[in-house]
DNA sequence: GCGACAG
DNA sequence: ATCTTGTCGC
């Protein structure tokens, strides 16, 4: 499977950081490659929508992932592939990526076919330095990205009005003046159910990377994405 | 220094 | 993320 992206994935991988400083410092780097003018493909567009997701076992400190490509317009399950490895990064937040995309870079490139969006666990620019796993992945992949979380993180926001399809924005904390910057949106996926929170990736507007999560969570809070991806991880590294 | 903190 | 059974409710 082809990838569009700008940079080279391999040289990335073989000059994974270590340590947090390297880590802050990749992300710095890596920050003027994000798009953010493009605005993605059309809610309902003839394509796949992938899940990515990770699961770990601490004990044999082994990583599972998993890649699930979506009919983006019936939700059917059109392909899979998962990638097993090794824990590389400790969880730190603000630096999730470090520990995640080299596994779950194996299982994306197994696909058969390129993938015309990627939803991520977790966030984009709703991130400190604005360079969360969505985003990462989106730049080294060249892949349009978003990511769809199920906690705020350090952002503030209202919740958003009870029936599905309702958003607030999700607000920088500190942010110098105002409200602050809105980073991503609070999404009402079910009606009285809690909210996901949803910030643009790469190569989609905030607006786009709402709609689609919307159509992907018509029948459950999460992305069906999210979900098949999730318990396929797990499956993997139940038999890894 | 203390607390908070995607997965 | 992960440790973990039953249980309340539609």
């Amino acid at each position: 499977m082809d990838l569009p992206g700008t940079l080279s994935c391999d040289d990335e991988l073989r000059h994974w950081p270590t340590d947090e400083a390297q880590a802050r410092a990749v992300q710095d780097r890596l920050r003027p490659y994000v798009r953010l003018d493009e605005p993605g493909p059309q809610p309902g567009f003839a394509g796949t929508v992938v899940g990515v997701d990770v699961a770990y076992d601490d004990e044999r400190d082994v990583v599972a992932a998993a890649a699930v490509a979506l009919d983006a317009r019936t939700l059917a399950v059109v392909d899979e592939a998962t990638a097993v490895g090794r824990v590389s990064f400790p969880y730190i937040p603000g630096l999730l990526a470090f520990r995640e995309i080299p596994t779950v870079l194996e299982a994306l490139t197994r696909l058969t076919h390129t993938p015309d969006l990627v939803v991520c666990d977790g966030y984009g620019q709703a991130h400190p330095r604005r360079f969360g796993l969505a985003s990462h992945l989106g730049v080294l992949t060249g892949l349009p990205t978003i990511g769809v979380a199920k906690n705020p993180f350090t952002f503030r926001y209202e919740p958003p009005g009870p029936e599905r399809g309702a958003t607030s924005p999700l607000l920088d904390r500190d942010a110098p003046g105002d409200d602050g910057e809105e980073v991503g949106r609070a999404l009402r996926t079910q009606k009285g159910v809690k909210p996901v929170f949803v910030s643009v990736g790469h190569r989609v507007d905030l607006e786009r990377a709402c709609a689609h999560t919307l159509h992907l969570a018509a029948a459950y809070r999460l992305p069906e994405t999210t979900r098949a991806a999730d318990s396929l991880c797990r499956r993997a590294l139940a038999s890894a």
